[in-house]
DNA sequence: TCTCCGCTTAGGGAATTCGTACTGCGATAC
DNA sequence: GTATCGCAGTACGAATTCCCTAAGCGGAGA
């Protein structure tokens, strides 16, 4: 049973419903826009898992409108097209939309799209993992396991510490992690962190005053250090 | 494969008589009906796994017809028309059909349509049911069952343990429980979750103050925790 | 009419987050 | 050698946010 969440944009209210009956009867969540604007307002609000967006839009363009959604959010766009012109896939393309597909479509082939949209997505979305001897994290399920006894992480601590492990044996700097889990408009303030860092290293290393797995780096921020034989595919992962 | 069910709905008993012959010979198990009324009690009665359904009957349009059985029930149904305007197709689709066929048509082609239709439910529809030694539920059924007794789920409740249980092992957040459940338009009013989850263990759990299935992630979500030897596939599903 | 469902509200209690203060360490400047 | 500065670690309390539960109310359907 998949529940994602998807946005169909498209001015013609036809459109809308068939696209409406048909994904919401494959298990989809679906919430409508007719326009650009409304596009943007939605996206923001309800953090659909992908969108469907036509690309002939009354007002702001869907080409303008996918550019700014992508600004801001790394949801998978797929565009909705009648010409099949090769400029039209490029431009879409260009401003960021994963794929595309030329109206008349057939249902099948829209439905195969956005399922391979969607894998795609969380698949990167994913992040493997982190296992040795004494720690091990398993970041889909969100637990936290020390020397075979798992523990609580709040909220913060968590995702500070999937930001190190996701970058694990590279610094990662003060201002990096404290917009990645504080958010966009915090980068100096770096009690908080300190204070979190602390935190973490109490309940995960067995000697928190030498710490083995969270390293300071001064004047730079912190680093995870995986034991040598850690199971983890190391992943590309950037921000900011 | 399968003796899959196949409720046959059209007036002319010629149709059906050539559907019957074709589809039986194949291995399929068929039912038929001759108006509206009398497909939607069959189809209350004895679930088919699939529905052919003319457009144009007597009586109660197979639009309605359609629309009527889809508002309880996700089984497949594939229109038969005799036209092939752009317009039907879509009125066939907005009303719930998965798929149509226009008459005349192809054996082979309604064939295929109707495997197509089969594995396609049963891929993307079917959330295995949920069995340990104190708690069963089986989601196609609409059952819940604590404790070898039957238990009766209000229908948000049902939602909500569903969504829980697609994601067992998994926290899934307020959000996505929340626009799975209520729709897409909610995300951030958590009350009503937080009542129907106090239900729900009211319901199913032991010691409700000591939830053991249904805990509760802080500030994440809520996470549905399988008992060890809990037998049922575990949905390689995934989301933000 | 009665029942059930869903929504809303209110209160207590618990956990997290945030801010501040204090200590320690190393590098640099004098 | 000593003083100073900046960064990092720690502790603690306050404020905020969140979770649970109970109870009341309105509406839809039997």
């Amino acid at each position: 049973m998949s529940t994602a969440n998807i946005l169909v944009v498209d001015d013609e209210p036809q459109i809308r419903r068939v696209l409406r009956s048909t994904l919401s009867f494959r298990g989809y969540v679906i919430s409508e826009a007719s326009s650009g604007e409304e596009a943007i307002e939605l996206a923001r609000k309800s953090k659909p898992d992908l969108i469907l967006l036509d690309l002939n839009l009354p007002g702001i363009s869907g080409i303008e409108t996918c550019r700014e959604i992508r600004s801001w959010s790394a949801v998978p766009i797929i565009m909705l097209t009648v010409r099949s012109a090769e400029r039209d896939k490029v431009v879409a393309l260009d401003a960021g939309a994963d794929d595309y597909v030329t109206k008349p479509f057939g249902i099948e082939e829209l439905l195969a799209r956005v399922r391979a949209s969607l894998r795609r997505h969380s698949a990167a979305e994913a992040l493997p993992p982190f296992q040795s001897r004494y720690l091990e994290v398993d970041f889909e399920e969100r637990r936290v396991m020390v020397s075979g006894e798992a523990i609580h992480l709040a909220p913060k601590e968590f995702e500070v510490l999937k930001q190190l492990i996701a970058q694990q044996g590279k610094p990662v700097t003060h201002r990096r992690l404290l917009q990645a889990v504080w958010g966009p408009e915090y980068g100096e303030e770096t009690e908080n962190l300190r204070v979190v860092i602390n935190q973490l290293r109490k309940k995960i290393e067995k000697d928190p005053s030498q710490p083995k797995y969270i390293l300071t780096e001064p004047w730079v921020g912190y680093r995870f250090e995986p034991p040598k034989a850690a199971t983890s595919k190391t992943p590309t992962r950037d921000e900011t």
